[in-house]
DNA sequence: GCCAACTGATAATACCCATTTCCAGATTGG
DNA sequence: CCAATCTGGAAATGGGTATTATCAGTTGGC
């Protein structure tokens, strides 16, 4: 994926006061960054190559040293809004860690919708671009939806344990929980916190729930 | 979208034994049929008009005597995947008239399931390949969408009414089933589907609680 | 100061596909 | 039988964009 830098000496030199290490990765999060803002904007669809690299102050040629196409670029963007999301999340639950599990999972789910509203362009990355463009993609998507669900499933019941009959449950109730959140967006986040808290709080019930374990 | 058959008269003449208008109209019905074949087969955005068109045995021409463009088509296909289903479900539910709400709910989704696992091509069109095309069809699919949700709950709770702020919940549940069916079909339709049906059942709950409602 | 490694910008190159148009032959009504 | 209407097939047109290559100028090691 990462060309790299030179094709003689293969570490290249500094230049601007960075290795050509450090320019690369600082080019690499430059795309990331701008992926983010435009996908946000007009959305992954309708936005190319050249769109991302004019956003990001760069031309096509330093996009394919860091990425190997379009895809790439959108996946590592998803990572990224993933990472700053579960980051959150954990604070969330961390500042009430002696209360409820159902009050922590609440905390969790308003910290969530939250940072959604707060940060349009990564919403809608992470709720609304990444459906429908590859497998690779989809395969990415679910990887960072799993995560969501364990991090809530374990939080809110400290003796949860992964099953595999449980995956499917885990699947519905995640993108169940997408769905709102895309829906709520779509509405311009009208509606208050704590009132899409509440209809997405049964679905999380349902991914606790022992008896139907 | 549908340009008459001819220019002068407006009304054409009989050929093959049908009228210009039943001829449109078959060639219509054979485009819908391939579409969801191959769209089944390969994917929406795999297929190009000249697939659907080869595959239905007619040629480019008539293809945009019938549909704008390739996203009507689309639509089209999937809405009559979704009557099909829809006749299936009500169906299931009449069979059972006089059982227990949950029964008849059991039914509906044992039925769903087992359409899904009978027709893989109408399948995919159904849960997979609605997602992420356009603003159209994803306004077409969640109008599909509601339908079943509505029945659903309808049928599981005859008190059943429509609010506003049931929307979202209804928005959450469907997709939740969506993506358990599509986890299933990823997998080859292996689980029973007596298993699949004990997954799905309390995301349908969730329609239906009247306390949170 | 010199050469090779960098840089940004531009511009080929190449492919894919939707949409339209053309054509030669088949079919009909009168 | 004849002229108009229809048919399938194939090819022309046009737009968009990913990906690569080129180039003149800049910078850094030595």
């Amino acid at each position: 994926m990462a060309n790299a830098a030179t094709s003689k000496t293969g570490q290249g030199r500094t230049y601007g006061g960075q290795s050509s290490g450090e320019r690369q990765a600082d080019r690499r999060e430059r795309l990331i960054r701008a992926a983010i803002a435009t996908y946000g904007e007009q959305g992954y669809r309708r936005t190319t190559v050249a769109d991302v690299c004019r956003t990001a102050g760069l031309t096509p040629r330093y996009f394919y040293e860091s990425f190997a196409n379009s895809e790439a670029l959108l996946i590592a963007a998803y990572k990224e809004v993933t990472r700053i999301a579960l980051d959150t999340l954990r604070a969330a639950a961390s500042a009430l860690e002696d209360a409820e599990p159902e009050a922590r999972l609440e905390a969790m789910l308003s910290a969530y919708y939250t940072l959604l509203r707060e940060r349009p362009a990564s919403a809608r990355v992470f709720v609304a671009e990444m459906s429908g463009i590859s497998a690779a993609v989809d395969a990415a998507f679910e990887i960072g939806l799993s995560k969501f669900a364990k991090l809530l499933a374990q939080t809110s019941d400290p003796e949860w344990c992964e099953t595999d009959e449980g995956a499917l449950r885990k699947t519905g109730v995640m993108h169940g929980l997408l769905a709102i959140a895309r829906s709520w967006i779509a509405d311009e986040c009208k509606a208050p916190i704590a009132d899409i808290v509440a209809v997405a709080l049964p679905f999380c019930r349902i991914l606790i729930d022992r008896d139907a374990r």
